[in-house]
DNA sequence: GTGTCGGAAATTATCGATTATTTGTCAACA
DNA sequence: TGTTGACAAATAATCGATAATTTCCGACAC
């Protein structure tokens, strides 16, 4: 176009076309890879690090990020680091300012109740989406993932077990929904189960004794299958506004504005 | 916490909040800065530079960015323009793979019949959001926008009127659902208009014949600081709708599936 | 006390060079 | 004719060093 960059960019399109969503469930099919999942190079690898470290809370809420310190807790160089900070403010986990550089980014009611409020809305159309147009492969994910999620034990006692049940939550949250066929939705979606995530994993060890978390998950991914829109749609929107509610009060606790 | 960190990250913490949406708007009010509005380092300029050379359409969707050349082209250093196009993921207009770099995000109908059912659902939500809690001060912003834009000519024959024209029309949709007091959507938002308006700058000079696009501003902005939710919302989403509609066209008649 | 003006010190941003990986080519071989 | 493998060229990724900017802190005036 315009003849500017002919010959400065080669003009192998393709058709690929789901860059942010595919990160999100590339993520699912873990182990037994003889896939090349693409966490090669330092950069990525390090996205997943600081990744985990913010989300579980390794990291403080607001604090500035030192590069030089970074960098010598994390063994890289500056470069990958940056690219990587840089990659991570699109999760909406770092925030950065010019010359100021990087920092984690801040918990607040303000941000929780707007995560819960937007995920209750996106969550629950993306799943209305998904029963219209999800196919039997879809249907199939969402009980696979909904029977290891139900076998999967969660003991406040082992950290390790709390780790393994909340990625797999992830996935199951990510699955119910990704037969929308709408990868920039899913993107969205993935964002802000990972903001909603940090929350949980920053302020809760176990849920409260008065759920029955499991019954939850059984009952919108049966409803999902069943085609029952208004059915799975609202035990969804409910599970997630009781999660955030749990989190507020946790947060008030906490004293946190 | 864990007691990794405390000597590595310094504590200031901020109550910011903002990034990604503040990000959008902080471009709103360009010129007369006496303020510092963070567009100092060379990172940053690209990363205006490379949004704009792919929302015009100057660099083709779905090539390969050859670092080398494009370090040559913008006249960088290879460390901000990589920190550059790692921020672009996060809008959509850049897409990246380990080891094989990064390229410019392909359009396709079927990316474009998404984006065009986001915005219909996630504006049309925010701008019911706005209406409940906006402000006076957010009418009156939405009112400076829409004069703005209605006296502001569109000439397919002078391409520096179409740049600018863009430029305020993106700038009143961002405002007219500014004051939903939601920062992570309206950070969505934006990045779905982004998408949007490069299809229209890629597939459309002007808006065809038979619409008056003025008009349709000009109800939607005067329904909403009515606060008739119903009128201004569907005003607003058969805006979007006819937009979409068009522009599938346009696309289809390129031969682009 | 309060403000503010320099000048270190700390930190971020950028650069050029080096290393690692992928891609292209071509000959050997089945 | 098609496939494989080795080598070379192209490209991406990373590093260490340097430049630019901000932050810190004390002297000084008011």
């Amino acid at each position: 176009m315009l003849g500017l960059w002919e010959e400065q960019l080669q003009s192998d399109r393709t058709d690929t076309h789901l860059a942010g969503a595919a990160t999100a469930l590339r993520e699912a099919d873990e182990g037994n890879s003889f896939v090349d999942d693409g966490k090669n190079t330092i950069a990525s690898q390090l996205v997943s690090r600081l990744r985990e470290a913010i989300v579980s809370g390794q990291l403080e809420a607001g604090s500035k990020i030192n590069l030089d310190n970074a960098r010598k807790r994390f063994q890289v160089s500056l470069s990958p680091l940056r690219e990587a900070l840089a990659r991570l403010i699109s999760d909406g986990l770092v925030e950065f300012e010019d010359n100021r550089g990087y920092r984690v980014a801040p918990l607040s009611l303000a941000n929780l109740a707007e995560v819960t409020s937007l995920r209750e809305e996106m969550e629950t159309y993306a799943l209305r989406e998904a029963m219209t147009v999800g196919t039997v492969e879809w249907e199939g994910n969402v009980m696979r993932i909904l029977h290891r999620l139900n076998r999967t034990e969660r003991d406040a006692a082992r950290p390790e077990t709390l780790q393994q049940w909340e990625d797999i939550h992830r996935e199951f949250h990510l699955t119910l929904i990704s037969g929308c066929g709408k990868p920039q939705l899913l993107s969205f979606c993935s964002i802000l189960l990972n903001l909603n995530d940090r929350y949980r994993r920053t302020f809760l060890r176990a849920t409260s004794g008065d759920r029955n978390v499991n019954t939850e998950h059984s009952e919108i991914a049966q409803g999902a299958i069943a085609r029952d829109m208004d059915y799975a749609c609202n035990r969804l929107r409910e599970h997630i506004h009781r999660t955030g509610t749990n989190l507020q009060k946790h947060l008030s606790e906490k004293g946190i504005g």
